[in-house]
DNA sequence: CTGAAAGCGCTAACAC
DNA sequence: GTGTTAGCGCTTTCAG
């Protein structure tokens, strides 16, 4: 191992630093290179080019890093080479469970690109969305992951003026602000409809939350019933939130009010988990007696009886999806489709 | 309202900005001021610091940010200030449950004081931590929440190293990093030996997790009966991660191999919840007949029959005074006590 | 392969 | 109240 050479010049690499070596409270990458002896541009590349400097400049370069303790100053270098290595995402809550596998898969797959996730709750009906965009944009992130496809006009058209590559997921569109992972509600509606007509199934009934996307659900749902000239479900509209005693009362007063559905389908798992327990407080089998399936597949459904069907969405794909997407965008590469269809499976636990 | 005027000054204060007056993409805040015809500082004073500046000004130049679009840039606001507005928060994951209300009311409680949330997440043997860390450091936080007290000797030296305000939170001691937010597990194990005790329990069984936190609340559990001269439990351990059957199957284990215990106290709810669909299946009315306990008051849990009772942490009170501290750090105020002890409540929902 | 110069966009200190 | 100056710590050209 041959000693670096100091030249004289790193003396004065380090500019005005008057006295304490570290006034800042922190080691620089001047002071690293001064250290080094070599110029800051060499630390720098050791640090995001490696490739471009030689093997031993290489090791020793990251000798001092080591043995000083110095940690890359990102604020700093994204002012400078415009980009932040953070990427926004931007999801209504994480409580409820359906978006964290999301988060999670595009977390880990950023990640390993050296990114990482700026976590923004908007909260449910997106009330803050307009402000937490704007904080978000001010952090300059290189990439956006937005929930759904409906944005405030300011949103919009914040979302439009910028040139940060943006997926919007969890819904289906033929008109992204920019790129699209997830899938379509009102196709879920209608394979479910099919599913269950398939099985013999009649008479419908609903339990039904009033948002955006499950009315495209039940549009699907309707339509398809619609066209196989079946009756009309019933429908019991529930006011967000959803939970387990709105599902339990809405498939009371189902029942009670009329002639019984063979088949309901809940507009999410929890409420179809609240229709279980009333059903069989009833003493009903199922599906014998009542097919009930919900939307969603969370965790807590799928440690359920199996008399309880679901559709089931693969939320890390999504996750997942996303995060290449950005990574392609970003890398430059000419994305070749800027909408991805995840799709969804129905599971029937009454028969597997 | 006067109009106002435009020193000559101000056409030179956008440094070498040539041709295209947004060639870098975006507004800065040089743009804003020529525009409104006053220096650049006091458009940063009209953003950060209103209220040293007129009205009228005030008035007048957040009209042309308006009317620009103008989004600040907080990579070069952070860089400059020294304060990067962002709090980081690391935790194993997200998919359990177990810290999203954490997450959510630390977020909700940061964005009210104009900071967000950066989120790591380490993995469960948190192998990631020492380098998920060095990024996060390198955001240069104004705070850092970290998930529980056990550290690599490395991430520890890091931390320690730094002036950044550290909340640990989930976990008790008396010799935190530097504040923590949590509740003693021990005190919990012993809590529940307590109150079985109390309700007649003498004859006790363990489905046990293999982990840190778990092994604390053992330990209090353990430590009590045996004050008490009970007979010491059986415990069934297993591994991680926990499961509903792994939960089952241990019930099953532990009511086969000997006199069956009248209260089992399980590590987590979910084990506790397997546990209860063993009990079911073999026709054991609850809790004459056998009391569970789980640990934890998943969401999940809260949902099902009320033979399952649970240990109930006040999650989101974890997140919130983890912001508040960092915030009272941050803001300069000396912090009362750096320690704070939620503490934690048996929820008996075979009684209530 | 390595370096020098020139900022990235903003704000802390002082002046006025 | 508002402006001037001088950087924050890093990376981008472009030389050598």
């Amino acid at each position: 191992m041959r000693r670096h050479r100091m030249k004289p010049r790193a003396a004065k690499s380090t500019r005005k630093r008057s006295s304490s070596p570290r006034a800042t409270g922190s080691v620089t990458l001047a002071d690293v290179a001064q250290l080094a002896g070599v110029s800051p541009i060499t630390v720098s590349r050791v640090l995001n080019h490696p490739e471009l400097v030689t093997a031993a400049t290489l090791a020793h370069v990251r000798q001092v890093i080591a043995r000083t303790g110095y940690v890359p100053n990102l604020l700093a270098g994204g002012l400078a080479s415009k980009r932040s290595r953070l990427v926004a995402a931007i999801v209504p809550s994480i409580t409820n469970g359906i978006f964290v596998e999301t988060i999670e898969a595009l977390t880990d797959r950023l990640w390993e690109a050296g990114y990482q996730v700026l976590l923004g709750l908007s909260g449910y009906p997106p009330a803050r969305e307009e402000a937490l965009l704007a904080a978000v944009l001010s952090r300059r992130p290189d990439g956006i992951f937005l929930t759904g496809i409906n944005h405030s006009p300011e949103a919009r058209q914040r979302l439009l003026a910028t040139r940060i590559p943006i997926v919007e997921a969890w819904d289906m569109t033929p008109t992204p602000l920019d790129m699209l992972v997830g899938f379509s509600h009102e196709d879920v509606g209608a394979a479910v409809a099919r599913h269950l007509i398939a099985r013999g199934h009649r008479r419908f009934g609903m339990i039904w939350a009033d948002d955006a996307r499950a009315l495209a659900r039940r549009r699907g749902f309707l339509r398809e019933i619609a066209r196989k000239r079946l009756p009309a479900p019933r429908v019991e509209t529930v006011a967000a939130p959803s939970t387990l005693g709105l599902g339990r009362h809405s498939l009371a007063r189902l029942l009670d009010a009329g002639p019984r559905p063979s088949a309901v389908f809940c507009s999410s798992d929890l409420l179809a988990h609240g229709a279980l327990e009333e059903a069989r407080s009833r003493g009903l089998r199922m599906p014998a007696d009542l097919a009930l399936i919900g939307f969603g597949d969370l965790e807590f459904a799928q440690h359920t009886f199996p008399a309880l069907s679901t559709v089931r969405i693969d939320r890390a794909a999504i996750g997942r999806r996303a995060a290449e997407l950005i990574l392609q965008r970003i890398g430059g590469g000419a994305v070749t489709s800027n909408v991805v269809d995840v799709g969804f499976t129905i599971v029937d636990r009454a028969t597997t």
